[in-house]
DNA sequence: AAGTGGTCTAGACCACTAC
DNA sequence: TAGTGGTCTAGACCACTTA
């Protein structure tokens, strides 16, 4: 029945955590899509048996997770990849002086493949378990900057087309979420130099083997769960990777 | 007297963010230095004469910034920059298996000199102001991999001698903070192709002007004040330059 | 006006640490 | 045992949004 309260895993040894991790498998099992509202924290509070208080603080640290958004007096929504200011947290090439702008992106290529034995370890998958893998080319500022090359697992992206992708009406990680139920929470990047291919060169305006700068990312939906492999090659002769550390709110 | 609350400041809309910028302030007036326990929160929330759960939504902020670090049943304190697992907070650079390290610094050399005008507009300083510039050189499993060299304003490092630089026993930020009082708190970094001057080269074992990994970071202390200005070159052959985006504490 | 999240209180009890 | 932070309660009142 809608009044009971819901039996909470024991597992986590504190309340607040066993609500959380409720909360988080009712998101994983799409319970509210990207965008939707949560309840109210009373009737949220009443369906987990807590406190208004501790239900707060399990909200609170999914808030901070960018996985929920609070709006005073409006409720508590799902995180959603839009283009608003969001957008920079997983874009982060921006001008040497400092200029943000969103990219225009194009497709290049798209391809059923398998997975490589390096992309198989960081999405989790078994080695040459069914993939797409497609290209992209970013540019800023009508120049061509960036040159990504992505890999996704077919089993989650399901009738993933050509068409559809070209056709998205948003970002990449928008589209996930509205056609796919994926929620991009966070990413772990590396970053070297490397080297531009014959292709990435053409697009980059680069000789073939001219360095670039290599960033290696793997993007996690709920629970850590590996979604999306990415490979971008970045022309920095204009533009730089941001990386800042704990800047804070500024705190007043 | 000592039992009086404080009159906190009115800005800052809420009562625990005007807590919160007590402490900053008092952080900043090396109040407590680095390491040290701040008051029991019983104490603190009565100094200012708040409850006990506003004080801790203060202290909360402080936490999650990492100006403060808690442990239970011992106090509340200021964080350090020691040879604990926060040093991989600021230092980003591992093995390419994903092996980290602690880097074995060595100082290359040492001078005073003027503000470029680009250190200048980074640190905030004028033109032309009086910094210290260095140069170290990092190891890592025994191979030199990382060139960096650091600006320092005079004025916040008074008496600086390459001497006291040198024989440091811990960490540089340590050093800056025991030495100095000042807490590197937050860092903004951009990552770039660059190529290595002919000193760099040599250190690194690479040919002048081979591309390498250039890092250029601002280091902050408490409310934002630039501390440091820094250029690194990295042979990232063997190494890469790490960052996760709000990779979660697990979640229970 | 009604509903939402935001802040704040004044405790209680628990878990951990040091002596 | 005493002192610390960690969790949790059961509300109150405020600020914001929509209608």
């Amino acid at each position: 029945m809608s009044t009971m309260t819901e039996t909470l895993a024991a597992v986590g040894g504190t309340r607040y955590k066993e609500v959380k991790n409720a909360l988080l498998a009712a998101l994983a099992a799409q319970e509210w899509k990207g965008g939707e509202a949560i309840p109210a924290e009373k009737r949220l509070a009443e369906r987990f048996g807590v406190s208004i208080g501790t239900l707060r603080k399990a909200i609170d640290e999914l808030c901070a997770e960018n996985i929920l958004i609070r709006h005073q007096g409006l409720g508590t929504f799902v995180a959603m990849h839009q283009r608003d200011r969001h957008f920079f947290r997983f874009f982060r090439i921006v001008r040497n002086d400092g200029d943000k702008t969103y990219p225009t992106v194009s497709l290049v290529n798209f391809r059923k493949a398998k997975a490589t034995r390096e992309v198989a370890a960081r999405l989790q998958t078994g080695e040459g378990a069914p993939v797409f893998q497609f290209t992209n080319q970013l540019a800023l500022h009508g120049v061509v900057v960036i040159v990504e090359s992505i890999v996704v697992p077919q089993a989650r992206f399901p009738d993933l087309t050509e068409t559809a992708l070209r056709n998205r009406p948003s970002t990449l990680y928008n589209f996930y979420q509205d056609s796919f139920g994926i929620n991009v929470v966070s990413t772990d990047e590396r970053v070297r130099v490397g080297q531009a291919s014959e292709l990435e060169g053409g697009l980059l305006g680069l000789a073939s083997g001219a360095p670039v700068l290599e960033v290696e990312r793997v993007a996690y939906s709920y629970n850590e769960q590996p979604v999306e492999y990415r490979l971008s090659h970045v022309n920095t002769q204009e533009y730089d990777y941001v990386s800042s550390y704990a800047r804070p709110s500024s705190g007043g």
